[in-house]
DNA sequence: GGACCTATTTATAATTG
DNA sequence: TCAATTATAAATAGGTC
């Protein structure tokens, strides 16, 4: 079987999976943590909001401190507006759909790399339709769309300090 | 080698173990999330204290809804606007998170290309298995991924115009 | 649910170029 | 350093009890 990368449509073998794969992420967050000395907090919650979490070397101070970091900072821009609203759209769920998205196709992609090595016959006019596409994403364009997504981010956050937003323990409050 | 679970005494192989395992455990939790539908949010310290972070749907709202068991009570502010609402959600290493890994894919689906060459001839009758999906994508998966990425780079491309920036060949100019 | 199998796939430490 | 490969250990889907 092929094991994409897709939601499990059986609910029984979906709560079964959940089950293996939440102990084997659990299992290699501590593995990162005692080998390499890094800090993580991790929190999961299952399909029916159960919820389990894993920290070292404490999980509430770690998330304390990255929601320190997420505190506004820079300075002002103006027609703000249009980027709040671009962010806006960015940062939606809809963004959130069409990476996953995204990462299932290349997941798919990735999985006919092992297939090819396979195969030892020339098959070149069969595959121009799969070399144009590729060919296309280019990788600069990726890079770019990373920074200008960070840059659009800088700026909502400035313009929620200006208004009078703070960001405290996870949470925006109007002062 | 044995891979016992204990520290890495060496610093330079200590890092490659923490940037490859980092890879593998956000691997491993986005997969979760994708099979099974769980929420899940992870934050990760490396030694050298940069922050790496993933959340499906939100890592903060993960983190809300997690701090908020531990910490009962604490009405959220009544009347919060839409754009406390929007910030609130904003994170911008989420995205940064799930825009490298996607990078990381996208390297990887480039050197298709190289591969292919690997490929001698003919693979009519004796790869059925291999032209089925191969023209499932074609058609579906394929064109929708690099349509994905094409609508995503507009976005991009037009924040950029409106700053006055151009883009030309893979580069941002400004002016 | 959980504790075992086990055929496969996947992750990755070490190595090579 | 850095990418790519490879040999091996680990994870895991799908069973069975």
């Amino acid at each position: 079987m092929s094991t994409r990368l897709a939601k499990i449509e059986n609910q029984n073998n979906r709560q079964v999976t959940f089950s293996k794969r939440r102990n084997g992420v659990f299992k290699k967050a501590n593995e990162l943590v005692v080998m390499t000395g890094a800090e993580v907090g991790l929190i999961v919650f299952s399909p029916a909001n159960k919820s389990y979490s894993f920290g070292h070397p404490n999980i509430n101070e770690t998330i304390n401190k990255y929601v320190g970091e997420e505190k506004p900072s820079s300075p002002s821009s103006p027609g703000i507006d249009k980027y709040v609203e671009m962010f806006r759209k960015a940062n939606s769920r809809e963004l959130n759909t069409r990476l996953n998205y995204l990462q299932d196709q290349l997941e798919f992609a990735l999985n006919l790399k092992s297939k090819l090595k396979e195969i030892n016959k020339n098959v070149e006019s069969q595959q121009e339709w799969f070399r144009d596409p590729i060919e296309k994403m280019n990788y600069t364009e990726a890079s770019m769309l990373k920074e200008r997504l960070e840059d659009l981010l800088l700026k909502v956050k400035s313009y929620g300090t200006e208004r009078g937003y703070s960001y405290e323990n996870g949470r925006w409050k109007h002062e």
